[in-house]
DNA sequence: CCTGACGTACTTGTATGGTAGCCGACACGA
DNA sequence: TCGTGTCGGCTACCATACAAGTACGTCAGG
């Protein structure tokens, strides 16, 4: 069962507050747990195999993200991709990502060079055995080790907190035909400009890059609206009827 | 007692958690508790007026910003200003403001400008008062308020994380001479920029501000040493008893 | 006197009980 | 038929009890 892989995970590492959070991340950034879905920290901790106050302290970490919305005594749910928070996730990945890509420039050796082109392959290697997963792993970490070759590797949390809100949309426009390849062809591009100190080079593929990824979003809303709404109003569980509802604190 | 200011507050506004969160957040980053200070669940609830949860819940979003270190089964702890954590906060301050005002410039109306110019009139009101304090909030606000023409407003809340780790260490720095009208000045050249939509020159204004309070830090950090370490170890073994309101000296 | 084992008083982490408030179903009355 | 009041079940929030672990003062033994 699950409760006893997270039992051995704590013997190993961490503690349950810790595991607890990154398992309903991966969920929910997995699209595993769909927008809208709601959590209830009986429910977990029941199923986790844990208490309640570690599954709580989790879901207040994810509601900071803003990957759920706490309603106080109504429930907690799985946040629904909001038009704002994609677009705010975006100017900050650009923000940040293209900022240390002009340190990297300068400061990148030979041995980072290296360690990026060994993710390319892998990359390579994923979209040939048509596995999205691994991608997105190693896209990950292609994007954590760019920050870090530039030297800003703490920053990279930040991109990856916001990565979580395009990722998710993200993730459902991955298996389609050549999307892989395509950007797998941008990391390269990417990796070739900061190789031979080319910085105006490097700004335009990186920046091309993180526009892709924003406009695959927009073609997963066409696809997908359920995922996507405003929601003033918490989702409902399993409704039959509307209801109006008087959002409460921000 | 401090225990009916809160549940006052907590009648008029939001929950426990947040009121101690942002409580405690002011405190530390007003250096009313000083890096290094060990911080009680227990002792806190105490004074707080509150239960151990909520002073917990709070610790952990302190120590999510990087406030405060947690050592479990040894104590929490008001962290100490590290080299690398200011580092990463100017990196992530410079990044978002910079690439927010790109857009600003050309975003910003009549309406923002005029509502900055208030901002730093206040600004100027402050310093001839000698008020540091005041300055800082209004400070907060002008740049709060350029994100927000700029016409990205959620991202100031990153802006205002990293920047408490940068104001930590700055307030020391504010009550010297000339500080507050250099900072006004600069602020003025941004607006100024902004306003004859000159992209390269409110760049450039806004980026000399910015390095300039990095600058400031550098000066503080020379003049109080004790604030700053790398803490790998938990930072005093056990000062037992109230002997906090140790006066900054020279 | 010096050294080392040990108990005690702390710490955070986890588990659980109690409370106020919201929602939806259902009975009742117009 | 439709509107309304009540009740049961759910929620998150908070308080409290217990468990696991660390540091330091104390004291026995050299």
């Amino acid at each position: 069962m699950t409760s006893s892989g997270l039992h051995a995970a704590r013997a190993r590492g961490g503690n349950a507050r810790q595991l607890v959070h990154e398992l309903l991340r991966a969920r929910i950034v997995g699209l595993e747990l769909q927008p809208g879905t709601p959590l209830s920290e009986n429910e977990l901790a029941a199923e986790l195999g844990v208490s309640r106050t570690p599954v709580r302290e989790s879901l207040i970490l994810l509601a900071e993200e803003g990957l759920v919305d706490v309603y106080p005594q109504l429930g907690t749910f799985v946040s629904r991709l909001r038009e704002q928070d994609i677009a705010s996730a975006q100017f900050v990945r650009e923000a940040l990502e293209l900022a240390a890509l002009r340190d990297g420039v300068e400061r990148a050796d030979q041995r980072d060079i290296l360690e990026l082109r060994a993710l390319l392959a892998a990359q390579t290697d994923a979209e040939r055995r048509r596995d999205p997963e691994a991608f997105f792993r190693l896209d990950e970490e292609f994007h954590a080790r760019l920050m870090a070759a530039a030297g800003h590797p703490e920053a990279w949390s930040l991109v990856h907190h916001a990565k979580a809100h395009l990722d998710r949309a993200r993730r459902l426009s991955l298996p389609l035909e050549d999307q892989l390849a395509l950007l797998i062809r941008q990391h390269t591009d990417v990796v070739d400009a900061v190789e031979q100190r080319d910085a105006q080079g490097a700004d335009a593929a990186l920046r091309g890059h993180l526009r892709q990824v924003f406009a695959d979003v927009e073609t997963v809303r066409t696809r997908h609206p359920q995922l996507f709404g405003e929601a003033d109003t918490p989702p409902r569980p399993r409704p039959r009827r509307e209801s109006r509802k008087r959002s409460v604190d921000r």
